[in-house]
DNA sequence: CCTTGACTTAAAGTCGACTTTAACTTGTAG
DNA sequence: CTACAAGTTAAAGTCGACTTTAAGTCAAGG
């Protein structure tokens, strides 16, 4: 299979491809006259990134699960970085929700200029929290090995 | 107040402070031999600003909101741009829903490899979903003017 | 033979929100 | 007077995940 077909088949951009190929994220395929040819393997790795990614993983974190598993093996080491990110996504979802209450009461507030708009909602309790939560969840929990 | 002392009341960086000025975000204050002098005026914008931030508001947002208002009023258009940004905020909390979902759908999995693993879950519903709707919330639904 | 389309590479560009750097001036304390 | 902190500017750097560009190679069809 060539490059195009390949992205065609994942619904990706072939630059993608090869963008995951020279960050190490898929093994280099065997080339006739230069030119990638791929087999259904590589079809696979990209299905797993793009459900990878499709859980918030970043890209630097797929490759930390890769290189534990060169030979495709998955296993506890797996699982644990499932369950770390389920907890990182219950925290974004909760920070969500706190600015969705944020403009709530911003629109309850009624006011008629931005100072009066501050001087009344800004402190309202969930406001500072956010400031405060945005550097700890900047950090992914994985982290490249 | 020199940029420092404004800057520590806000919780921000100077650098930040003469950022949104750059940008256009906040006015250019009067100088003292070339020093920046901000009045309690400034704090308040920033402190808009920061409030924007938490509801998720892009700065090119805030200034479209600024600019829509260059006396600082609010009003209709402040609370139509409010209600919008609700609406992504509900859309990006049900894409993290679905992400959830992948994950436990994975990690139920049990599989031994990868491959395993993309063949039995990488199609269970959630995943191409999310895939699909990506697209459409990159696309803040606030523009400027 | 020539064009067309798909491929190749390395390097640079993109987006957002800043920070950092370099080179300099100004204000204040000892 | 001198040192040091804090201010100034424009320009470049950062992060992540790619895309775009420039310049070139290769195979198949007319």
């Amino acid at each position: 299979m060539r490059i195009g077909e390949l992205a065609n088949k994942v619904g990706m951009a072939p630059s993608a491809i090869r963008y995951y190929e020279r960050m190490g994220l898929i093994d280099a395929p065997e080339r006739t006259s230069g030119q990638r040819r791929f087999t259904t393997g590589a079809l696979q790795s990209l299905r797993f990134i793009q459900l990878a990614q499709a859980g918030g993983f970043t890209l630097a974190e797929v490759k930390t699960i890769f290189d534990g598993y060169p030979k495709m093996k998955l296993g506890e080491r797996w699982h644990v970085l499932a369950k770390e990110k389920k907890k990182e996504i219950g925290r974004r979802i909760r920070e969500l929700e706190q600015v969705d209450a944020v403009l709530d009461a911003l629109l309850r507030c009624e006011c008629a200029t931005i100072d009066e708009c501050v001087d009344r909602c800004s402190r309202s309790k969930s406001a500072s929290k956010i400031a405060a939560n945005r550097s700890s969840t900047d950090h992914p929990s994985i982290r490249p090995s």
